[in-house]
DNA sequence: TATCAAGGCTACTGAGCATTAGCCTTTCCA
DNA sequence: TGGAAAGGCTAATGCTCAGTAGCCTTGATA
């Protein structure tokens, strides 16, 4: 089984608390950090004592490991998704940075959290991650090449213009506030324009 | 005293034991982060115990804040003596970004550290390097907005110009490695060149 | 209605942490 | 040469935290 495989498996689903539990402790984590947020204010934000958390969740480590690795899963999905059936290779590339802004700014605490962090995970879980991450950004690189390949693109470095892409995205996680004054659509369509140039495809 | 006048100031220097504690401290917050750094580890890394340190240093938060505020402070400097003196604004925006590039690439750990462990910080450490961080922002938004008043530059947005402008060299401290295959002055040049582009300046 | 699982709670455990207290050695200068 | 400052050290303090033990209530089911 691929990576890419993987992503489209359904997720196991979640009770609801269960769900509650992993939706406060992402916004704790964006929030203040892993390290620096106590069971005891996860346990606060749905409405019980640390230790009750215990009862619906394993540890601590394993929630963050679970919203890291389903995040990146989500990722995969919504790419292969975009790009699917898409044969131009500037077509694709502006849906799939479309597709990746996009998700930047709905999942923005997901994403923002899987960036930053990475190292509070144990070895295990960490390889996990890394790996479907190397994964993404070799379909994004993969893009670009091929483009270029095609001459289609025109870039001093491949790598130095995917990572561009990628980190733009990383970017908007930072700083995307659904009530700020800048729509989704309005970032997504100017960075999907942003990539275009960026790869220097005419027109 | 305006933001940018503090910053070309002289800081104060510190005794080469300081410094090393500093750099050690730096190389740790940027590897394990902040919280997860323990004064016993800082104190091994210049071969002494941890409570030694504080015949140095007055406190851990202490060291990150002098940390995050240097770099703050020495990121104007470098903006500041890149655009002096030079009037055509789309100059300017790539001397500011190449500026902004390799500042990112030979002070990365600095960057990198200074980004992520802005929740780490106290109220009023916090509040003093968001306020430079919002300063340097300004700084680049205004060249864009120069550009875009004068019809030299055309963007959708300018904030998310100078956002995209900004998020790249963050990406850059998260990936940049002296030992990696992408040389500082290849980095540069090119994101310099990318910067023209994405403002969609002529030629 | 008796039972049992689910899911709360409080009290506790054991560990780790930043920082302080207080002591000792070395070095340097008056 | 003597005394103080600089800069180490160990031991202790006081706190916080993840996770466990064990108890209790509730509600569904047999």
């Amino acid at each position: 089984m691929s990576g890419s495989d993987r992503a489209l498996l359904a997720r196991p689903q979640l009770t609801p608390r269960r769900r509650a539990i992993r939706d406060a402790a992402l916004r704790l984590f964006a929030e203040r950090g892993y390290e620096a947020t106590t069971t005891t204010e996860i346990g606060a934000a749905v409405g019980i004592r640390g230790p009750s958390l215990y009862k619906h969740v394993s540890s601590k480590q394993d929630l963050l490991a679970s919203i890291m690795l389903d995040v990146m899963d989500d990722l995969h999905d919504v790419h292969a998704l975009a790009v699917a059936g898409i044969d131009d290779v500037a077509d694709r590339l502006r849906r799939a940075v479309e597709a990746h802004v996009r998700f930047h700014t709905r999942h923005r605490l997901e994403a923002f959290v899987g960036n930053r962090e990475i190292r509070s995970l144990d070895e295990a879980n960490r390889a996990a991650v890394v790996d479907r991450r190397s994964s993404y950004e070799r379909l994004i690189r993969g893009i670009v090449e091929e483009g270029v390949a095609a001459s289609r693109f025109h870039v001093a470095s491949v790598k130095l213009a995917s990572y561009a892409l990628l980190d733009l995205g990383m970017g908007v996680a930072a700083w995307y506030r659904e009530d700020g004054d800048l729509s989704e659509d309005e970032i997504v369509y100017t960075y999907g324009r942003f990539a275009l140039t960026l790869v220097g495809v005419a027109g």
